[in-house]
RNA sequence: CGGGGCGUGGCGCAGUCUGGUAGCGCACCUGCUUUGGGAGCAGGGAGUCGGAGGUUCAAAUCCUCUCGCCCCGACCA
């Protein structure tokens, strides 16, 4: 490919609208084009790097089992309804009327689809396990759209879904999963972990997030610095800690002055306590019900693991109005001892393990100290309601837990029968008796992973393809395009080195060398040939390596070799 | 949806407070000189100042409405 009839267009100054080093370097090399907010235009650039993740993924799919097939970005109403999420799904769903005024909407997952492609399809346990995929736009309506393509309202996925026979193998289908993700990011050349996370709505154990360690990650993940435990924050549990026995015939609560003190921290400096001596409660709205939720001082609410020790549905804290009327004390007050008899207290692990703590006192600027859990309050709903953080012991090992971040690039879980019960994908097995196929799904951000790993893998001058991924994998820059010599040995090295199966990039505009270099740079191909008059008075080029910054001078007729045994 | 900010040539911005014939840098086009890490000189093209309405002799600037975009928050298979 020339340079000079390529549609590259970088630009030196960063626009205004991007935030992180992946959407601002892919603005600057010029590989994608905005649309509306979260709607990109992915340009020759952004695309070539996106059709080898892709390439890579269908292999490793296909050599996984599972087989591609292409359904519709529009769906019908009416699969929704039958699956029960058109009433849930909410405005991130783009609902739309066709001419006859018959609902349907875009895409954002296609359980739906594929559940009614395999109950039109399946009729027999022999015909099981199933495993299929695609990749394709995918639409959500985003409430804020952000970084680029991190977080589009548009953007490439690739969803799978299997369907198996039973729960044995289904729990089968799910690790050949994982073992095919873990290639495809190992292949794609990232640094990333697969993590335990929560697997929402659906439930079960079985569901891993596959991160793309970068310090711009969404998402908090803590991992074992001794074994392999890994998990997402949202989902991560410390160790169980040991409870203190509490000091037999310890005298009652006391009152104490803490005027105007609310925050943790503020009534902790001012009695010259710790954070870690109180316990916070914080109260939340479950539908009709009230719930205090208590953890140590220091710790923050996971409204996760509350909600699924609720099991309730929507969970929110309460205004302030609703805590007055719960605790009979302003907001910053309240404490388990002499709560409103409705309100239902739930209890962390850590606090049920303290023998005495300090606790606001349901009175306004008071608190309680000498407070033990148990005696002066019910310890009968105690879970683990806290996010784990960094230095907390790891849960399988004697390990510590470390927090980093990191960028979800893949998201695997085990469905269960959840839609094909709901809507009718059974077959009948070995016994003749109908039965719902066991499902699995599967999630691959496609454009994401591009976008991961330029944040992963970037310095101040550019981007820094990995080989496998890199748009073109070698540019040759032309000192002076206007050079006999230098365009023959141009020529003559694209031809040897596309025969070799290298994707080159010559930069042969009427530019200036320094601007080749730092377009160079920027667009990050993983090597560079300089060719120009001064070495060929040598019969030399010059070779740079994008990574490491590493240059070589080689003989003209070695570069073709160098090269190709450096990207093997 | 709540809070904050911004819409002026392709990009980045000034001008708005205090109304008076739209400017700068980059990019683009032409020519000459240059050419191993973002060249210099000369010339040139390009903007209904997001849109609509209003005030005024006169509106990028003041007023009203509206649309879009960005940031923070709530939300998120």
């Amino acid at each position: 490919m020339r340079y000079s009839h390529a549609l590259i267009n970088t630009v030196r100054e960063t626009p205004s609208e991007a935030e992180v080093i992946s959407h601002r370097l892919m603005l600057r090399a010029g590989m994608i084009h905005k649309v509306a907010a979260g709607i990109y235009a992915y340009l020759p650039l952004a695309l070539r790097s996106i059709t080898k993740i892709s390439a890579i993924v269908r292999e490793e799919m296909v050599a996984a089992g599972a087989q591609e097939l292409l359904m519709p970005a529009v769906q019908p109403a009416e699969l929704w309804q039958q699956s029960g999420r058109w009433d849930k799904y909410g405005r991130e769903l783009l609902r739309m009327h066709d001419r006859h005024d018959r609902e349907f909407c875009l895409g954002p997952t296609h359980e739906e689809v594929i559940t009614d492609i395999v109950r039109a399809q399946i009729r027999s346990w022999r015909q099981l396990p199933v495993n299929l995929f695609q990749i394709q736009a995918k639409f959500r309506d985003e409430i804020r759209p952000r970084f680029g393509l991190m977080r589009g309202r548009e953007f490439i996925m690739k969803d799978g879904y299997s369907f198996d026979r039973d729960d044995a193998g289904a729990a089968a289908t799910y690790e050949r999963m994982h073992a095919a993700y873990t290639r495809i990011f190992e292949r794609c050349g990232l640094r990333f972990r697969p993590v335990e996370a929560d697997s929402g709505a659906i439930g079960g154990a079985f569901s891993h997030e596959f991160m793309v360690l970068a310090d711009s990650g969404e998402d908090a993940i803590l991992s074992c610095d001794t074994c392999d435990y890994a998990a997402n924050q949202e989902k991560a549990t410390a160790r169980a800690p040991e409870a203190t026995p509490p000091a037999a015939n310890a005298p009652a609560p006391e009152a104490v002055a803490t005027p105007d003190k609310k925050a943790v921290d503020e009534v902790a400096a001012f009695l010259h306590r710790e954070p870690t001596d109180f316990i916070k409660t914080l109260l939340y709205r479950a539908g009709e019900q009230t719930v205090a939720a208590l953890v140590r001082g220091d710790r923050e609410v996971n409204e996760i693991k509350l909600a699924h020790a609720l099991g309730a549905d929507n969970l929110a804290l309460a205004s302030d109005g609703e805590v007055e009327a719960a605790t009979g004390a302003p907001c910053g007050f309240a404490g388990p001892v002499g709560l409103a008899g409705d309100v239902a207290v739930w209890v962390d692990r850590e606090v049920a393990a303290m023998a005495t703590a300090v606790t606001g006192a349901n009175h306004a600027d008071t608190h309680l100290a000498g407070v033990q859990p148990g005696r002066d309050f019910a310890t009968d709903n105690v879970a683990d309601l806290i996010n784990a953080d960094d230095g907390d012991p790891c849960p399988r090992c004697a390990g510590t837990l470390h927090l980093s971040r990191g960028i979800e690039v893949g998201h695997i879980f085990k469905l269960g029968t959840k839609y094909s019960a709901a809507m009718g994908a059974t077959f009948l097995n070995a016994e003749g008796a109908e039965t719902p196929a066991v499902m699995g799904c599967y999630g691959i951000g496609i454009g994401r992973t591009m976008a991961a790993s330029i944040e992963q893998n970037h310095d101040d001058n550019g981007i820094v393809w990995p080989v496998p991924i890199a748009p073109f994998t070698v540019e040759i820059i032309l000192i002076r395009e206007t050079d006999a010599a230098s365009l023959e040995v141009a020529a003559a090295m694209e031809r040897e080195l596309t025969a070799a199966g290298h994707e080159p990039l010559v930069d042969d505009r009427k530019e200036r060398p320094g601007v080749k270099f730092n377009d160079g740079d920027l667009l990050g191909l993983p090597y560079c040939v300089t060719v120009g008059p001064r070495g060929l008075k040598e019969g030399k080029v010059e070779i740079k390596a994008r990574a490491t910054g590493e240059r070589v001078e080689v003989a003209v007729e070695q570069a073709v070799g160098w090269l190709t045994e450096r990207c093997a």
